[in-house]
DNA sequence: CGATTGGTTCGGTAAAAAACGAACCTAAAT
DNA sequence: ATTTAGGTTCGTTTTTTACCGAACCAATCG
């Protein structure tokens, strides 16, 4: 591999990995190996590239391998009279992330709803007038959260065509 | 305060404080209290409050308060002749997290275009045509970002007209 | 003055998260 | 049959997080 080439996929890794890892909650090392499987892409990255690339310990990249392959983030593929496993992303992670996304969302709105109504009932009994709780920003807010899942949902259908066109 | 409302409102401080916590990364306590100040509003919320009824130590309380009026999450106001503080959101709090969350999108939308050069380049050094990066999820997921943007930049109009019309 | 209220500071600790290393396992190659 | 490649397992260590308690401080009250 390309020296200087190989200098900017290093940094891409802890770039992306560093927003993997809060995005996600992923650890610090699983969230870089899964940065470096989706930077390396359809050719597959191994257990060794791993070792030798991330600088962590075997028992490090197996356990996070396996972790990530529980949650559907990764899967392999081998090649005959070989007997290494090739990594590459799970397609339908992306999906999976975007449904996640979609039913965080739809539970805050939830929480939203539930929260006014408490501010709605404490604002009865409240006297003055200048105390009661607003109540105006969880509509709006509310508002937000469905054109963002609007948007979303356009993202998912796009997706969705893009790896069943086939 | 009324002991079947007070179950209810036990209740919301819990769950918004599991949506906080994850949402703002901040500590169990931590993020209770700013649940608890939340939701009983304008009145204000004291330390004491905050002591009986989340039952954390003084010291964990007095260290989280600090450290949230350090975000700029809460602020508190006086009463003469009285020596404690109450603490109620800042409003500018809803208005900044707005604006982090503008943020982080913008720089998701730069190492997206970074990884999509990237990735360009890549694609040429690859012969085979299978192997090769797929691109177009990029251009579709910055323009839901931007789609994202947009709807978040309406409700921050909304939320300043709202703060600012007196 | 001493006691009380309202809070801060700081050393310590308990618990959890993250990574490591050595021993181990299995399949294939020699 | 032994070695090697490709990993797994598990006990341990390191690091970080979250919280606590006791001592302390500053203002006020009696």
């Amino acid at each position: 591999m390309n020296d200087e080439l190989c200098k900017q996929k290093q940094a891409l890794v802890e770039k992306l990995g560093v927003l993997i890892e809060s995005k996600d909650q992923l650890a610090p090392v699983e969230a870089r190996i899964l940065s470096y499987i989706i930077l390396t892409g359809k050719a597959g990255t191994t257990f060794e590239d791993l070792l030798t690339n991330l600088g962590a310990s075997k028992s490090t990249i197996s356990t996070h391998l396996n972790h990530l392959q529980d949650l559907k983030k990764i899967e392999y593929f081998t090649k005959t009279g070989d007997r290494k496993k090739y990594f590459v992303m799970n397609q339908e992670a992306i999906l999976q992330s975007i449904d996640d996304m979609i039913n965080t969302w739809s539970s805050q709105k939830e929480l939203h709803v539930e929260i006014k109504e408490y501010k709605e009932k404490e604002n009865l009994k409240i006297s003055d007038e200048t105390e009661k709780f607003d109540l105006e920003f969880h509509d709006n807010y509310i508002q937000f959260l469905n054109e963002a899942t609007k948007s979303i949902l356009e993202l998912q259908t796009k997706i969705t065509n893009n790896i069943y066109k086939n």
